[in-house]
DNA sequence: CAGCCAACCTGAGTGC
DNA sequence: TGCACTCAGGTTGGCT
């Protein structure tokens, strides 16, 4: 009987945005830091960029220092300085199969795979291919195109609330608008803007330059809360991979806005519903009640 | 420069 | 059963 593989993260409801991507990091790491890669091999030549020819050639035999990240990209930093960028774009996911198991078959969107000394087989599956593979150097990869333009991370001390203020002012796109931009702020997407907006009371068709001041001073602690409490939840699926059970790795929790269009709106004494709107061309999910 | 938006891609879901 | 169509969202790059 095949054992069931564990996943790090799926769905196509739960889009990879910055706990998602911390959260398979964390996973990740045990199985990657200090293992040397005996194999790997890419099963097509691109994903959104072309995955390097030499991918393989590089990889094998590598060791792997260990694990960061930045905004929504894993870097994998290896023995020789080699880093491999890792971005799961929006349908990206990485499962990994322990030693001991019967190796994984391959399967449709399978396009990467490493295979490391402890026997460990790690799976990158991507179904609409947004993400990147790529390779830069520890030395080039703060300049490096895909890295270089990316705002403060949310959590780090970089990020304040006289950076949001600056990045707010006198900008006049929606608030939607600016928190998804990643140069004001690292790796918010769709689901955590709605949410974000969500807790602070904020409308999502507000402009920037009016959430500066006061709304920015309750706002700026929910990005960090709304995140955290994020990585927390993934944090915990994480514990449970010592159960192979295979129904691992998911965010059981759900948002409070995002996707629930029609819905009594959560907040105690709001008795507002939540509301669908487009911005951009993308959902917005909001209670028109209490968002102010 | 700021801001807007099409394009990239596939599978699930819906309507006829 | 099948076909046409819409929608999902991260990021880039081209346009205004």
């Amino acid at each position: 009987m095949r054992q069931p593989r564990l996943y790090i993260r799926s769905y196509r409801d739960k889009m990879p945005e910055l706990p998602e991507v911390e959260t398979v990091r964390r996973g990740l790491a045990p199985v990657l830091e200090g293992a040397t890669i005996k194999s790997a091999v890419a099963n097509r030549p691109d994903l959104r960029l072309p995955i390097p020819v030499d991918f393989s050639e590089r990889l094998t035999g590598n060791h792997v220092e260990r694990l960061s990240r930045r905004s929504k990209y894993i870097l994998i930093e290896c023995a020789d300085e080699l880093v491999v960028i890792l971005h799961l774009g929006m349908s990206g996911r990485v499962t990994i199969t322990p030693a001991g198991q019967e190796a994984p078959v391959i399967g449709k969107h399978d396009h990467v795979v490493l295979v490391t000394d402890r026997g460990d087989h790690i799976i990158y599956n991507d179904t609409r291919r947004f993400g990147i593979i790529t390779f830069t150097s520890l030395d080039e990869m703060e300049s490096h195109p895909l890295l270089k333009n990316i705002g403060p991370e949310p959590l780090g001390n970089s990020f304040n609330l006289d950076v949001l203020n600056a990045g707010l002012k006198g900008r006049k796109s929606t608030i939607k608008a600016a928190l998804l931009d990643q140069k004001l702020v690292a790796g918010l997407g769709n689901i955590y803007v709605c949410e974000a907006l969500w807790r602070a009371g904020i409308s999502p068709k507000r402009t920037a330059d009016s959430v500066a001041g006061k709304r920015a001073e309750r706002l700026f602690p929910i990005i960090r809360e709304v995140l955290t409490q994020a990585i927390e939840a993934g944090g915990s699926t994480l514990k449970d991979y010592a159960r192979v059970d295979g129904e691992l790795g998911y965010f059981q929790h759900s948002f409070q806005a995002y996707g629930r269009e029609g819905e009594k709106c959560s907040k105690p004494e709001c008795g507002g519903t939540v509301t669908r709107i487009v911005q951009s061309n993308r959902s917005t999910f909001y209670c028109p009640s209490c968002q102010r």
